[in-house]
DNA sequence: TTGTTTGCAAAGCATTTGCAGAGCA
DNA sequence: TGCTCTGCAAATGCTTTGCAAACAA
């Protein structure tokens, strides 16, 4: 996760301007660096401290965020999509999506390099990016089964 | 993909009825077999031999299939459902999504089921189902940079 | 015949856009 | 000050739903 005033050189850099808005959505991503919010989330949480914050503000701050790089727009198949923070080294991890409680995990890996390396190798398409989800049961819903 | 009879068979044994709609929409998946259908593409084609047809009996049609496993609802990100027939098999392929001209390209791999493994032994998690989505630029796009 | 299915139109949701006023630099 | 940004409301685009008529079995 970047720093905030690095955030806010980034921010700079493409002549966007730092507004209380941008603050506070930035700061909620801060607050909550292992959830996965959607719009309507981070909407939800920045109301409680700004409550004459617009929700259309909040979906082009994120569309900004996300255009820099500083958050990353993940889609988990639910309709909305969701943000966090984007990795800074090449560190990628994958969503195990659970199908009962619908929680999201998350699993640390890095293999699919290698099969990056092969697809481009076979195919010549050029990789720049992934997404990799995994659907089924965490294990305490797995205990739990009905 | 499975053969229509076996189709048929699946929808009556959930006491579907087979009618001339899910049918036909069926058979624009057989004559399509490699594309990856919309809503709005079958919609399209179906049009054509059934002009009455209604777009809510395609996306009904669809989650009927979705829900016999028939079709697979996939998702690329481009804000609308896509369908394909389910492979039979456990034989997957990962979609290779251009980012300038957008097209989808498939790539036949094996190679996630040993990741699988390894989640499930480190986590505890169950697998059932995955998707992976590759972004990048496909060869042709890659020659032809602007 | 009878419960499903269909077509139509309206509703639902997440997201985007137009616009006039507010505010950062 | 000047141009970006904001909040509001309306619009958009995909998908779902309510309902009465049509239809498969």
């Amino acid at each position: 996760m970047p720093y905030l005033e690095e955030i806010k050189t980034r921010l700079k850099a493409k002549d966007y301007k730092i507004t209380p808005q941008r603050k506070v959505i930035i700061k909620t991503f801060a607050d909550n660096m292992e959830k996965h919010l959607s719009a309507e989330d981070v909407y939800q949480i920045v109301k409680d401290t700004n409550p004459e914050i617009g929700l259309a503000t909040v979906y082009r701050t994120l569309d900004i965020l996300a255009e820099l790089q500083i958050l990353k727009k993940i889609d988990f198949g639910d309709g909305r999509y969701r943000y966090e923070f984007c990795n800074e080294d090449d560190h990628h991890h994958h969503h195990l999506i659970c199908l009962k409680c619908e929680r999201v995990f998350e699993f640390e890996d890095d293999l699919l390099e290698s099969l990056e390396a092969i697809i481009n190798k076979k195919s010549g398409f050029k990789i720049v990016d992934h997404q990799l989800k995994f659907y089924g049961y965490c294990s305490e819903c797995q205990k739990s089964k009905e």
